[in-house]
DNA sequence: GTATCAACCGACACCTTGTCGGTAATCATT
DNA sequence: AATGATTACCGACAAGGTGTCGGTTGATAC
Protein backbone atom coordinates (compact mmCIF):
# COMPACT_ATOMS: atom_id res chain seq x y z
CA UNK A 1 0.00 0.00 0.00
CA UNK A 2 1.80 2.74 -1.39
CA UNK A 3 0.52 6.25 -1.15
CA UNK A 4 1.09 8.52 -4.16
CA UNK A 5 0.42 12.33 -4.79
CA UNK A 6 1.40 14.61 -6.55
CA UNK A 7 4.91 16.10 -6.17
CA UNK A 8 3.61 19.72 -5.21
CA UNK A 9 1.23 18.00 -2.47
CA UNK A 10 4.24 15.79 -1.29
CA UNK A 11 6.78 18.92 -1.54
CA UNK A 12 4.27 21.06 0.33
CA UNK A 13 3.80 18.24 3.29
CA UNK A 14 7.81 17.71 3.37
CA UNK A 15 7.90 21.20 4.11
CA UNK A 16 5.20 21.37 6.47
CA UNK A 17 6.81 18.58 8.55
CA UNK A 18 10.51 20.09 8.67
CA UNK A 19 9.31 23.07 9.44
CA UNK A 20 7.59 21.95 12.51
CA UNK A 21 10.90 20.08 13.20
CA UNK A 22 13.25 23.12 13.06
CA UNK A 23 10.82 24.59 15.05
CA UNK A 24 10.82 21.95 17.66
CA UNK A 25 14.36 20.80 17.59
CA UNK A 26 16.27 23.78 15.26
CA UNK A 27 17.71 23.02 12.10
CA UNK A 28 20.85 21.31 13.12
CA UNK A 29 19.54 18.54 15.58
CA UNK A 30 16.16 17.98 13.32
CA UNK A 31 17.72 14.61 11.27
CA UNK A 32 16.35 14.00 7.79
CA UNK A 33 15.70 10.87 9.27
CA UNK A 34 12.71 12.20 11.25
CA UNK A 35 11.62 13.97 8.69
CA UNK A 36 10.54 10.84 6.74
CA UNK A 37 9.81 8.92 10.00
CA UNK A 38 7.12 11.44 11.05
CA UNK A 39 5.77 11.74 7.38
CA UNK A 40 5.73 7.94 6.96
CA UNK A 41 8.10 8.10 3.46
CA UNK A 42 11.01 6.75 2.51
CA UNK A 43 14.67 7.98 2.36
CA UNK A 44 15.01 8.47 -1.54
CA UNK A 45 10.98 10.02 -1.39
CA UNK A 46 12.49 12.52 0.26
CA UNK A 47 15.39 13.22 -2.13
CA UNK A 48 13.36 12.51 -4.95
CA UNK A 49 11.56 15.97 -4.08
CA UNK A 50 14.43 17.99 -2.52
CA UNK A 51 17.99 17.69 -3.59
CA UNK A 52 19.59 18.16 0.12
CA UNK A 53 18.69 19.29 3.68
CA UNK A 54 19.64 22.45 2.94
CA UNK A 55 17.32 22.62 -0.03
CA UNK A 56 14.20 22.12 2.51
CA UNK A 57 15.32 24.99 4.79
CA UNK A 58 15.54 27.11 1.82
CA UNK A 59 12.42 26.48 0.26
CA UNK A 60 10.67 27.00 4.10
CA UNK A 61 12.67 30.25 4.37
CA UNK A 62 11.05 31.13 0.69
CA UNK A 63 7.86 30.49 1.70
CA UNK A 64 7.90 32.37 5.08
CA UNK A 65 9.38 35.50 3.82
CA UNK A 66 7.42 35.63 0.58
CA UNK A 67 4.26 36.26 2.70
CA UNK A 68 6.23 38.72 4.91
CA UNK A 69 7.16 41.18 2.12
CA UNK A 70 4.26 40.30 0.61
CA UNK A 71 2.40 42.38 3.45
CA UNK A 72 5.48 45.14 3.61
CA UNK A 73 4.79 45.98 -0.25
CA UNK A 74 0.73 45.64 0.11
CA UNK A 75 1.60 48.84 3.11
CA UNK A 76 3.66 50.66 1.26
CA UNK A 77 1.62 51.10 -2.18
CA UNK A 78 -1.32 52.01 -0.13
CA UNK A 79 -2.26 55.46 -2.16
CA UNK A 80 -5.18 56.10 1.13
CA UNK A 81 -2.79 55.87 4.17
CA UNK A 82 -0.73 59.08 5.21
CA UNK A 83 2.90 58.62 5.19
CA UNK A 84 3.75 58.15 8.62
CA UNK A 85 0.87 55.49 9.30
CA UNK A 86 2.52 53.28 6.91
CA UNK A 87 5.91 53.87 8.79
CA UNK A 88 4.69 52.44 11.73
CA UNK A 89 3.28 50.23 9.90
CA UNK A 90 5.67 48.53 8.31
CA UNK A 91 7.90 48.89 10.90
CA UNK A 92 5.00 47.03 12.98
CA UNK A 93 4.86 44.15 10.44
CA UNK A 94 8.78 43.39 10.64
CA UNK A 95 8.71 43.30 13.89
CA UNK A 96 5.66 41.55 14.66
CA UNK A 97 7.46 39.10 11.87
CA UNK A 98 10.26 38.33 14.25
CA UNK A 99 9.06 39.56 17.27
CA UNK A 100 9.19 35.40 18.10
CA UNK A 101 5.24 34.76 17.26
CA UNK A 102 6.06 32.39 15.02
CA UNK A 103 7.02 28.52 16.56
CA UNK A 104 10.15 28.85 14.17
CA UNK A 105 10.75 32.02 15.36
CA UNK A 106 10.73 31.37 19.03
CA UNK A 107 13.62 29.27 19.06
CA UNK A 108 15.46 30.82 16.50
CA UNK A 109 18.11 32.66 18.10
CA UNK A 110 19.28 29.27 19.79
CA UNK A 111 22.80 28.39 18.38
CA UNK A 112 21.07 25.33 16.26
CA UNK A 113 19.42 27.86 14.37
CA UNK A 114 22.02 29.86 13.46
CA UNK A 115 22.07 29.28 9.51
CA UNK A 116 18.22 29.40 9.72
CA UNK A 117 18.31 32.93 11.11
CA UNK A 118 20.96 34.17 9.17
CA UNK A 119 19.38 32.98 5.99
CA UNK A 120 16.07 34.19 7.02
CA UNK A 121 17.43 37.80 7.86
CA UNK A 122 19.11 38.41 4.88
CA UNK A 123 16.58 37.58 2.27
CA UNK A 124 14.23 39.78 4.98
CA UNK A 125 15.85 42.49 4.83
CA UNK A 126 16.97 42.28 1.23
CA UNK A 127 13.14 42.69 0.45
CA UNK A 128 11.99 44.96 2.76
CA UNK A 129 14.64 47.89 2.43
CA UNK A 130 14.02 49.30 -1.03
CA UNK A 131 10.25 49.45 0.23
CA UNK A 132 11.10 50.97 2.91
CA UNK A 133 13.13 53.44 1.27
CA UNK A 134 10.51 54.13 -1.10
CA UNK A 135 8.65 55.37 1.90
CA UNK A 136 10.94 57.46 3.22
CA UNK A 137 11.26 59.74 -0.14
CA UNK A 138 7.43 59.65 -0.16
CA UNK A 139 8.01 61.23 3.10
CA UNK A 140 10.83 63.52 1.99
CA UNK A 141 8.42 64.90 -0.80
CA UNK A 142 5.59 65.66 1.46
CA UNK A 143 8.32 67.55 4.00
CA UNK A 144 7.70 65.41 6.60
CA UNK A 145 11.58 63.91 6.36
CA UNK A 146 14.92 64.74 5.50
CA UNK A 147 16.70 62.24 4.29
CA UNK A 148 19.82 62.79 2.69
CA UNK A 149 19.95 58.60 2.22
CA UNK A 150 16.87 57.19 2.06
CA UNK A 151 18.99 53.76 0.94
CA UNK A 152 20.72 53.42 3.74
CA UNK A 153 18.74 55.42 6.15
CA UNK A 154 16.81 52.34 5.28
CA UNK A 155 19.20 50.04 5.37
CA UNK A 156 20.28 51.04 8.82
CA UNK A 157 17.10 51.13 10.74
CA UNK A 158 16.03 47.30 9.46
CA UNK A 159 18.91 45.95 9.99
CA UNK A 160 18.61 47.13 13.68
CA UNK A 161 15.37 46.53 14.32
CA UNK A 162 15.91 42.68 12.73
CA UNK A 163 18.86 42.25 15.10
CA UNK A 164 18.31 44.29 18.49
CA UNK A 165 14.64 43.13 18.94
CA UNK A 166 15.59 39.47 18.30
CA UNK A 167 15.73 38.51 21.38
CA UNK A 168 13.51 40.40 24.02
CA UNK A 169 12.89 37.30 26.24
CA UNK A 170 15.10 38.10 28.79
CA UNK A 171 14.74 42.16 28.87
CA UNK A 172 12.46 42.90 31.56
CA UNK A 173 9.30 45.30 30.25
CA UNK A 174 10.86 47.90 31.45
CA UNK A 175 13.93 47.67 29.39
CA UNK A 176 11.96 46.71 26.60
CA UNK A 177 10.28 49.87 26.73
CA UNK A 178 12.84 52.00 26.95
CA UNK A 179 14.62 50.41 23.91
CA UNK A 180 11.10 51.01 22.21
CA UNK A 181 11.43 54.58 22.95
CA UNK A 182 15.49 54.99 22.02
CA UNK A 183 14.50 53.43 18.85
CA UNK A 184 11.67 56.03 17.98
CA UNK A 185 13.64 58.70 18.68
CA UNK A 186 16.94 57.63 16.36
CA UNK A 187 14.50 56.51 13.91
CA UNK A 188 13.20 60.31 14.02
CA UNK A 189 17.04 60.95 13.99
CA UNK A 190 17.84 59.38 11.03
CA UNK A 191 15.00 60.77 8.67
CA UNK A 192 15.20 63.71 9.65
CA UNK A 193 11.87 63.95 11.27
CA UNK A 194 10.62 66.76 13.53
CA UNK A 195 11.26 65.55 16.86
CA UNK A 196 8.13 63.33 18.31
CA UNK A 197 6.36 62.84 15.00
CA UNK A 198 6.95 59.71 15.04
CA UNK A 199 6.45 59.26 18.66
CA UNK A 200 2.74 59.81 18.22
CA UNK A 201 2.28 56.72 15.43
CA UNK A 202 4.79 54.10 16.99
CA UNK A 203 4.35 55.22 20.86
CA UNK A 204 1.31 52.71 21.25
CA UNK A 205 3.07 49.76 19.91
CA UNK A 206 6.46 50.29 21.15
CA UNK A 207 6.60 52.42 24.49
CA UNK B 1 57.03 7.34 20.59
CA UNK B 2 54.09 9.14 21.96
CA UNK B 3 54.71 12.68 22.57
CA UNK B 4 53.30 14.77 25.04
CA UNK B 5 52.87 18.14 26.05
CA UNK B 6 51.08 20.17 29.16
CA UNK B 7 47.48 20.62 28.77
CA UNK B 8 47.76 24.59 28.06
CA UNK B 9 50.38 23.81 25.22
CA UNK B 10 48.06 20.70 23.65
CA UNK B 11 44.96 23.50 24.06
CA UNK B 12 46.55 25.77 22.06
CA UNK B 13 47.62 23.72 19.50
CA UNK B 14 44.75 22.62 19.02
CA UNK B 15 42.62 25.53 18.75
CA UNK B 16 45.72 26.68 16.50
CA UNK B 17 44.83 24.00 13.97
CA UNK B 18 40.97 24.04 14.56
CA UNK B 19 41.07 28.30 13.37
CA UNK B 20 43.54 27.49 10.30
CA UNK B 21 40.86 24.92 9.05
CA UNK B 22 37.73 26.76 10.13
CA UNK B 23 39.20 29.12 8.04
CA UNK B 24 40.24 27.31 4.92
CA UNK B 25 37.00 24.87 4.77
CA UNK B 26 34.21 26.72 7.16
CA UNK B 27 33.48 25.16 10.53
CA UNK B 28 30.52 22.69 9.28
CA UNK B 29 33.04 21.27 6.84
CA UNK B 30 36.52 21.01 8.80
CA UNK B 31 36.01 17.67 10.83
CA UNK B 32 37.30 17.11 14.05
CA UNK B 33 39.11 14.02 12.18
CA UNK B 34 40.71 16.80 10.18
CA UNK B 35 41.95 18.40 13.52
CA UNK B 36 43.81 15.64 14.96
CA UNK B 37 45.17 14.56 11.66
CA UNK B 38 46.85 17.51 11.04
CA UNK B 39 48.15 17.68 14.46
CA UNK B 40 49.04 14.32 14.47
CA UNK B 41 46.86 13.47 17.94
CA UNK B 42 44.53 10.75 18.64
CA UNK B 43 40.63 11.26 18.77
CA UNK B 44 40.47 10.75 22.47
CA UNK B 45 43.09 13.39 23.08
CA UNK B 46 41.09 15.98 20.98
CA UNK B 47 38.64 14.78 23.46
CA UNK B 48 40.68 14.57 26.25
CA UNK B 49 41.20 18.45 26.50
CA UNK B 50 37.53 19.80 24.98
CA UNK B 51 34.28 18.23 25.45
CA UNK B 52 33.03 18.71 21.99
CA UNK B 53 33.61 20.21 18.29
CA UNK B 54 31.12 23.54 19.40
CA UNK B 55 33.68 24.17 22.87
CA UNK B 56 36.30 24.46 20.36
CA UNK B 57 34.77 27.34 18.73
CA UNK B 58 33.80 28.96 21.40
CA UNK B 59 37.00 29.06 22.65
CA UNK B 60 38.28 30.37 19.45
CA UNK B 61 35.76 33.03 19.57
CA UNK B 62 37.05 33.76 22.90
CA UNK B 63 40.54 34.05 21.85
CA UNK B 64 39.44 36.31 18.88
CA UNK B 65 37.04 38.55 20.67
CA UNK B 66 39.58 39.25 23.54
CA UNK B 67 41.99 41.06 22.03
CA UNK B 68 39.37 42.88 19.50
CA UNK B 69 37.31 44.06 22.71
CA UNK B 70 40.90 44.80 24.48
CA UNK B 71 41.64 46.90 21.78
CA UNK B 72 38.53 48.89 21.51
CA UNK B 73 39.29 49.21 25.20
CA UNK B 74 42.53 50.86 25.23
CA UNK B 75 41.44 53.05 22.68
CA UNK B 76 38.22 54.37 24.72
CA UNK B 77 40.23 54.89 27.95
CA UNK B 78 43.06 56.72 26.87
CA UNK B 79 42.98 59.94 27.95
CA UNK B 80 44.90 62.10 26.18
CA UNK B 81 42.90 61.18 22.69
CA UNK B 82 40.31 63.90 21.98
CA UNK B 83 37.14 62.06 22.20
CA UNK B 84 35.91 62.51 18.20
CA UNK B 85 39.61 61.29 17.47
CA UNK B 86 38.70 57.82 19.76
CA UNK B 87 35.37 57.65 17.89
CA UNK B 88 36.89 57.31 14.78
CA UNK B 89 39.36 54.62 15.91
CA UNK B 90 37.19 52.69 17.90
CA UNK B 91 34.89 52.47 14.48
CA UNK B 92 37.83 51.64 12.66
CA UNK B 93 39.05 48.96 15.43
CA UNK B 94 35.63 46.96 15.29
CA UNK B 95 35.48 47.78 11.14
CA UNK B 96 39.22 46.66 10.34
CA UNK B 97 38.23 43.86 12.92
CA UNK B 98 35.11 42.36 10.66
CA UNK B 99 36.13 44.12 7.81
CA UNK B 100 37.42 40.81 6.42
CA UNK B 101 41.20 41.42 6.76
CA UNK B 102 41.76 37.96 9.19
CA UNK B 103 41.82 34.59 7.29
CA UNK B 104 39.03 33.00 9.74
CA UNK B 105 36.84 36.05 8.76
CA UNK B 106 37.38 35.95 4.89
CA UNK B 107 35.04 33.37 4.71
CA UNK B 108 33.02 33.80 7.55
CA UNK B 109 29.73 35.08 5.93
CA UNK B 110 29.55 31.47 4.00
CA UNK B 111 26.59 29.83 5.00
CA UNK B 112 28.52 26.99 6.30
CA UNK B 113 30.15 29.35 9.01
CA UNK B 114 26.59 30.78 10.22
CA UNK B 115 27.53 29.70 13.88
CA UNK B 116 30.93 30.84 13.99
CA UNK B 117 29.41 34.63 12.65
CA UNK B 118 26.12 34.65 14.97
CA UNK B 119 28.31 33.59 17.96
CA UNK B 120 31.04 36.30 17.27
CA UNK B 121 28.94 38.88 16.23
CA UNK B 122 26.88 38.59 19.37
CA UNK B 123 29.98 38.48 21.50
CA UNK B 124 31.59 41.42 20.03
CA UNK B 125 29.08 43.38 20.53
CA UNK B 126 28.01 42.76 23.46
CA UNK B 127 31.37 43.69 24.59
CA UNK B 128 31.91 46.72 22.53
CA UNK B 129 28.57 48.35 22.85
CA UNK B 130 29.00 49.59 26.62
CA UNK B 131 32.75 51.21 25.70
CA UNK B 132 31.21 53.03 22.42
CA UNK B 133 28.39 53.99 25.14
CA UNK B 134 30.78 55.29 27.19
CA UNK B 135 32.32 57.27 24.69
CA UNK B 136 29.25 58.84 23.79
CA UNK B 137 28.55 60.02 27.31
CA UNK B 138 31.79 61.65 27.05
CA UNK B 139 30.90 63.70 24.07
CA UNK B 140 27.80 64.62 25.30
CA UNK B 141 29.38 66.29 28.50
CA UNK B 142 31.85 67.83 26.16
CA UNK B 143 29.18 69.60 23.81
CA UNK B 144 30.31 67.76 21.05
CA UNK B 145 27.36 65.45 20.86
CA UNK B 146 23.56 65.50 22.16
CA UNK B 147 22.37 62.02 22.27
CA UNK B 148 19.71 61.14 24.72
CA UNK B 149 19.93 57.54 25.06
CA UNK B 150 23.60 56.62 24.71
CA UNK B 151 23.45 53.31 25.21
CA UNK B 152 21.27 52.62 22.10
CA UNK B 153 22.57 54.98 20.35
CA UNK B 154 26.19 52.98 20.77
CA UNK B 155 23.80 49.77 19.88
CA UNK B 156 22.60 51.11 16.87
CA UNK B 157 25.49 52.47 15.16
CA UNK B 158 27.65 48.92 16.32
CA UNK B 159 25.04 46.27 15.35
CA UNK B 160 24.91 48.34 11.63
CA UNK B 161 28.62 48.22 11.11
CA UNK B 162 29.39 45.30 11.69
CA UNK B 163 26.33 43.72 9.65
CA UNK B 164 26.34 46.02 6.82
CA UNK B 165 29.95 46.12 6.64
CA UNK B 166 29.93 42.25 6.41
CA UNK B 167 29.55 41.65 3.07
CA UNK B 168 31.75 44.43 0.82
CA UNK B 169 33.30 42.06 -1.60
CA UNK B 170 30.32 42.51 -3.89
CA UNK B 171 30.67 45.95 -3.72
CA UNK B 172 31.51 48.27 -6.06
CA UNK B 173 34.28 51.08 -5.39
CA UNK B 174 31.40 53.61 -5.64
CA UNK B 175 29.00 51.86 -4.09
CA UNK B 176 31.01 51.15 -0.86
CA UNK B 177 32.06 54.84 -0.58
CA UNK B 178 28.65 56.13 -0.73
CA UNK B 179 28.37 53.56 1.83
CA UNK B 180 30.58 55.04 4.28
CA UNK B 181 29.46 58.77 3.86
CA UNK B 182 25.80 57.63 4.75
CA UNK B 183 27.45 55.64 7.31
CA UNK B 184 29.01 58.91 8.94
CA UNK B 185 25.92 61.08 7.86
CA UNK B 186 23.53 59.00 10.12
CA UNK B 187 25.92 58.58 12.57
CA UNK B 188 26.34 62.01 13.06
CA UNK B 189 22.73 62.39 13.32
CA UNK B 190 21.99 59.75 15.61
CA UNK B 191 24.68 61.07 18.26
CA UNK B 192 23.39 64.60 17.89
CA UNK B 193 26.73 65.92 16.82
CA UNK B 194 27.31 69.09 14.64
CA UNK B 195 27.39 68.41 10.95
CA UNK B 196 30.43 67.70 9.23
CA UNK B 197 32.28 67.13 12.70
CA UNK B 198 32.26 63.20 12.24
CA UNK B 199 33.50 63.56 8.42
CA UNK B 200 36.42 65.63 9.49
CA UNK B 201 38.43 62.52 11.41
CA UNK B 202 36.40 59.58 9.61
CA UNK B 203 36.39 60.60 6.35
CA UNK B 204 39.77 59.96 5.32
CA UNK B 205 38.95 56.17 5.93
CA UNK B 206 35.34 55.72 5.30
CA UNK B 207 34.75 58.71 2.38
C1' DG C 1 61.35 2.30 43.27
C1' DT C 2 56.72 2.71 43.59
C1' DA C 3 52.35 4.97 43.49
C1' DT C 4 49.57 8.38 41.45
C1' DC C 5 47.88 11.22 38.01
C1' DA C 6 47.29 13.42 33.74
C1' DA C 7 48.07 13.10 28.86
C1' DC C 8 47.37 10.09 25.31
C1' DC C 9 45.69 6.30 22.29
C1' DG C 10 42.51 3.97 18.86
C1' DA C 11 38.70 0.85 18.28
C1' DC C 12 33.92 1.20 18.40
C1' DA C 13 29.00 2.50 18.76
C1' DC C 14 25.79 5.24 16.83
C1' DC C 15 23.93 8.53 13.80
C1' DT C 16 23.62 11.48 9.36
C1' DT C 17 23.39 12.64 4.73
C1' DG C 18 22.99 11.48 0.10
C1' DT C 19 22.97 7.68 -3.73
C1' DC C 20 21.11 4.20 -6.66
C1' DG C 21 18.90 0.33 -8.86
C1' DG C 22 14.54 -1.36 -8.76
C1' DT C 23 9.19 -1.16 -8.19
C1' DA C 24 4.60 0.54 -8.73
C1' DA C 25 1.22 3.91 -9.92
C1' DT C 26 -0.38 7.22 -13.38
C1' DC C 27 -0.92 9.34 -17.76
C1' DA C 28 -0.67 9.29 -23.08
C1' DT C 29 -1.31 7.24 -27.16
C1' DT C 30 -3.21 4.31 -30.22
C1' DA D 1 -8.05 -1.97 -23.52
C1' DA D 2 -3.31 -2.60 -24.06
C1' DT D 3 1.11 -0.78 -24.26
C1' DG D 4 4.78 2.44 -23.28
C1' DA D 5 6.72 6.31 -20.98
C1' DT D 6 6.94 9.07 -17.15
C1' DT D 7 7.18 9.96 -12.42
C1' DA D 8 6.56 9.03 -7.54
C1' DC D 9 8.25 5.92 -4.39
C1' DC D 10 11.12 2.48 -1.87
C1' DG D 11 14.94 0.82 1.28
C1' DA D 12 19.59 -1.00 1.44
C1' DC D 13 23.97 0.88 1.43
C1' DA D 14 28.29 3.70 1.21
C1' DA D 15 30.90 7.23 3.20
C1' DG D 16 31.86 9.88 6.80
C1' DG D 17 30.97 12.49 11.27
C1' DT D 18 30.90 12.91 16.51
C1' DG D 19 31.67 11.43 20.98
C1' DT D 20 32.89 7.35 24.32
C1' DC D 21 35.69 4.30 26.92
C1' DG D 22 38.97 1.04 28.73
C1' DG D 23 43.58 0.73 28.50
C1' DT D 24 48.52 2.57 28.10
C1' DT D 25 52.48 5.47 28.82
C1' DG D 26 55.00 9.22 30.38
C1' DA D 27 55.80 12.58 34.19
C1' DT D 28 55.67 13.85 39.08
C1' DA D 29 55.71 12.99 44.03
C1' DC D 30 57.19 10.62 47.94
Amino acid sequence: MRIVKTAEERKNEILDVAEELFAEKGYDNASTNDIIARIGIARGTLYHHFGSKEEILDAIIDRMTRQAIAGAKAIVNDKDMPVLEKVAKALLAINIQNGAKDAVLEQMHKPQNALLHQKMQEKLISGVVPLFAQLIEEGNKQGLFDARYPQEASEMIMIYSNVAFDELENLTPKQMKAKGKAFIHHTERILGAKEGSLVKVLGPFFG
